[in-house]
DNA sequence: CACCATCCATACAGTCCTGTATGGATGGTG
DNA sequence: CACCATCCATACAGGACTGTATGGATGGTG
């Protein structure tokens, strides 16, 4: 019923979002990554009608991991308000999935599906920011500003390439989160 | 002395900054932008040994444009330091620029070379913005806090893809603003 | 052990791009 | 008006990739 596959469907999408974290969407062609995978191109063609294919694959299991398995890392682990914000903040933009984000970030500025996927999935991010800060913060508009500002810091951590002086980006951006979960 | 010129190298690297912005340094393609100024691409290689030359000019006037440009209007309009944080801020993301400023930031991820270069921006914007908040800003801790933050929040406005609810992305970004400079 | 689902290799036609070479065209300058 | 700097068109060779077609190979199942 389920013979040991060799280069599965799911091997491709893998292999597919490592190129993209590397290289962006352009990055994210057949050739090189049969060879990545030590296979020529033939079995590509069986799993996937075509590179766009592979694509919208690719956005889906980033969906799925980016937000659903995240949050409920953070719920199950438990700990309080506070600590969940930066256990959130921490997960999704973990080693492994901080360079998709951004790969899928820069992306959507030119592909409105892709767009359509990353308001999905920020809203969704930007509500369990909102349901956590609640916990101890009464005003809704602050909590707007506060998850605003969390999660553009959250962002600005990786993507601001300026300096700190004497401090390093780690220090500056624990000074910062302090100051929003004060 | 100075002849006419049909097409010359700046019309290239404007062109060349465009499909930049449009569609990251892959979109950058020699027979593409000739297409689009209407020529063929005889005359560029008269202007440019290769492709990457000309990604190296269009990098130059970047740096120029979102630095020096920026900076030398902020400082000539005048005006008390929350009104040039701020008025610094909309130039730097301006509609035109802003979509130059994120593309290379993306590239950067990938080229030493772009992120050198980027380095050097984002350090004197930072410095910049720093000078600003210590205007009505004692604790240094604090100054480096708020730019930090500052320069997240004007790319996380442009960046992040959520809904606000009832609000605004504008509301919620003046009250950001607003808090930052409080 | 025959069969079939699953996957792979190879070859081909077609597209789009790069860089080089070469021969103009155009228009201001002396 | 001849000249020269500046720019452009065209043609060529080569590279990387896409998608399709076709003929296997491999290994669990009945």
């Amino acid at each position: 019923m389920a013979p040991p596959t060799r280069t599965p469907r799911a091997k491709w999408i893998e292999e597919g979002l490592r190129a993209l974290a590397a290289g962006g969407p352009d990055a994210v062609r057949v050739e090189p990554l049969a060879k990545a995978l030590g296979v020529t191109r033939g079995g590509f063609y069986w799993h996937f009608q075509d590179r766009n294919a592979l694509l919208d694959a690719m956005l889906d299991t980033w969906e799925r991991m980016s937000i659903d398995e995240v949050i409920e890392r953070v719920e199950t682990e438990g700990g309080d308000p506070r600590a969940k914000v930066r256990r959130a903040g921490a997960l999704t933009l973990s080693e492994e999935l901080l360079p998709i984000d951004l790969a899928v970030r820069d992306w959507a500025r030119r592909d409105p599906a892709v767009a359509e996927r990353l308001r999905r999935v920020d809203n969704r991010r930007m509500d369990y920011a909102r349901s956590l800060f609640r916990a101890f913060c009464d005003d809704e508009d602050e909590v707007e500003v506060r998850s605003m500002l969390a999660f553009s810091l959250a962002i600005g951590k990786h993507v601001l390439a300026a300096d700190h002086g004497t401090r390093t980006r780690a220090e500056v951006h624990d000074m910062a989160a302090r100051w929003l979960l004060a």
